[in-house]
DNA sequence: CCATATATTGAATAATTATTCAATTTGTAT
DNA sequence: ATACAAATTGAATAATTATTCAATATATGG
């Protein structure tokens, strides 16, 4: 392994900032980065991935990240899944914490958990903390970046 | 033309309610609708309609009508897109009337222009009021479901 | 370290989807 | 009504994406 997690990162990056319309276009991007293997491969990456495609008026059909929990369901009425109570995040020796108010933390890991972005392997929640197990060879970053488009919240966090 | 529409319509209403991975699929329960066209057809119809493809645990990926806007915007922080100052929805010869709080007509109208369903040819708006002007051969109530997706107000109103 | 199970990958190919081209129908303007 | 333009569609085919199969690499347990 080592280089799948690298590859499965560049692939999200660049979905997430280009428009992209076929997996060979992809391909070439991703060869640009010294990242070299086959159309089979990617198709097996995006669909781990969850990436979707989409309607677009300028390319017909473009590849795009899922929606995370967050967007997808803090709208809509009742609320239940926004992530309310987050406090803080930060990271110690590779491992992400969270820290929430009083009896928020199984919430908010459970919505961590329905998203399960491939950089998180798994999480655990007590009252008020949750420890973040992040996956092998991601970095604090990538973790902070998957944790944002989950938990709106961190945006505006600093730390 | 005359069984476009029908055609189009049939498909939104099969996609919205199962799970369908192809087209082949698709054109299958079209035919036992009576609906018999070929696999180009089909595809074209699903580019005309916007539809997606997403991520299914199940089924790999499946086709998905696009968010209406109001699931798209309504949850995320300044909520600048919500259908806000909705009252009612009429029809009078085939036209669908909307009536809003003073001022919020166009904001309204400008929502359902970029949702831009194809059972709506248009629509023009006044101060307090929208007037809806749909496709030949869309029934009412095809117009009012197609509203419903984008403005979720109109679920609770039984008019 | 060795043996075995699991994962990852490419090449080839199968399956699916989009497009081209021609034909036909529908709409519009005299 | 007639002529011309625009839209709709199917058949064939091109383009794209997914899967099969075999090979290789990686992890796990003794």
């Amino acid at each position: 392994m080592g280089n799948r997690t690298e590859r499965l990162l560049a692939i999200k990056e660049i979905i997430s900032g280009n428009k992209i319309a076929s997996q060979e276009e992809l391909l070439h991007l991703l060869e640009r980065r010294g990242l070299n293997f086959t159309q089979a491969t990617l198709s097996r990456d995006l669909k781990f991935l969850k990436v979707n495609k989409i309607a677009d008026a300028q390319k017909g059909y473009i590849y795009k990240l899922p929606d995370s929990i967050g967007e997808q369901n803090r709208p809509i009425a009742n609320g239940a899944y926004s992530a309310q109570g987050f406090l803080s995040l930060q990271f110690s020796n590779k491992l992400g914490v969270i820290k929430t108010l009083p009896g928020y933390a199984s919430s908010i890991a459970s919505i961590i958990d329905r998203a399960s972005p491939f950089e998180i392997i798994g999480s655990i929640a007590g009252d008020d903390t949750i420890l973040i197990i992040p996956h092998d060879n991601v970095t604090e970053q990538d973790v902070r970046n998957a944790l944002v488009l989950i938990i709106p919240e961190l945006k505006e966090q600093l730390t």
